[in-house]
DNA sequence: CCTCATTTGTACGTATGTATC
DNA sequence: TGATACATACGTACAAATGAG
């Protein structure tokens, strides 16, 4: 097991202390030379890991200021490269399962083509419901191969984002993906649980996710039903 | 003027003369050190502006390996970065100009906020049409501040893309931007342009584009019958 | 208005690790 | 095994923007 580079230490460290409110927004960040000598780093380093935040967009960088945190981006916020739970701001949001994590084959990955090695390895399976403020805003379906993930069906991911979970217990972090966009009609099964009429226009977005782990893709279908918030993104 | 630094000015020149065929789809960069001989920099530099390329899509890296040009230039898929022209791959896209860029007041620009600057300026509005293999594809309108851009409602816009243009011509680059995405139904504007139904779902897509150029935002807004092709992007 | 310390941006050089062939 | 190429990390210097005095 190699060890990360340290600028993505750096860059997780931080991350975690701004999602878990150690920076609030608005708030200035210490100075490149503060934190590489806070992080026994050197100047470039750390800046590599503040253009990661920054093209994450958890800070604005200004020549002359320092770093300063962004506001949780408002909206819904889903085309960079953040799970469904961080995109609707931790706050208020409830995750229901409406399907926990089962083991299966793979059928088919939303239209991606799969490799031998995620054919082989069996598919984790499981459908989410996320509410907001009382109103189901996504149905969320993911599938993922079954490559040394131990005890993983065991965990619910209720009220948890599924990205951050991975990072927690295995170690993987997203790295970036493809996705596609389709807008529909709401079906019989859409209209049910996002609790809308009849073909109603409801947004479609197919993604294949790339972490750290080579070969190991995250494969992930989510509806929106976008009447009442919009998604936004940042690119 | 300042001149650009040394790492986008390389970058820039790699880009041009990656979509202008020098390099083609597939093929092997030269290596870091020929590149910085070849441009008098040092390695560093040669590195920070392909990872610009890299972000943008236009390249592959891969350690030990040459980075390789990628086939579908997607820097600029429409959720990534680029215009509409680049997003369905130059080969046969038509646009058809429904309203040429005419000078007018602004009214609101798809519910971003226009600073006083751009408010004063006065609105560049045009709207196009996207056609691919024969169907329409693309509702396109755009409004850009008329800010420093002489003579821009001269030009018809036909067949090229807007930002290449804003590019050779005024050296104004496209730095990134915010976008918000709905699924609505179809009206009867819609209905006429993108050749579909009463109430056919339809993608919406706003977006505000930040630029080089400070202050000047480009306004556009896309809608796009998802019918037979989906948006596709990278993150 | 100017000066100065601070902070970020750019660019250089060097060394070493690791993947590829 | 060695040569090549990219990845990481160090150090240094100066430029440019900011804000305080």
């Amino acid at each position: 097991m190699v060890a990360s580079p340290k600028y993505r230490q750096i860059y997780e460290l931080l991350r975690t202390q701004i999602t878990e409110g150690a920076y609030s927004a608005g708030e200035a960040m210490p100075s490149e030379n503060a934190l590489a000598e806070a992080h026994r780093a050197t100047r470039p380093t750390v800046r590599k890991a503040l253009d990661l935040l920054a093209s994450d967009g958890f800070i604005v960088k200004h020549q002359g200021k320092e770093s300063v945190v962004k506001s949780a981006p408002k909206g819904i916020g889903i085309l960079s490269i953040t799970g469904t739970t961080s995109a609707v701001g931790q706050g208020n949001v409830l995750t229901h399962i409406i399907l926990k994590p089962t083991l299966r084959q793979w059928t088919e990955a939303f239209s991606f083509p799969i490799s031998e090695a995620e054919q082989g390895a069996g598919c984790i399976y499981f459908e989410r419901l996320r509410v907001l403020e009382g109103r189901p805003v996504f149905l969320d379906i993911t599938m993922l191969p079954n490559m040394n993930l131990p005890h993983f069906t065991l965990h619910s991911l209720e009220n948890r984002s599924l990205f951050s979970f991975l990072r927690a217990k295995y170690r993987i972090e997203v790295t970036g993906g493809t996705q596609q966009l389709f807008a529909i009609r709401a079906d019989k099964r859409l209209q049910k649980y996002l609790q809308v009429k009849a073909g109603f226009p409801v947004l479609q977005l197919n993604r294949k996710i790339e972490t750290t782990r080579q070969g190991f893709h995250i494969y992930s279908q989510v509806f929106c039903a976008t009447q009442a918030y919009g998604l936004t993104g940042a690119f």
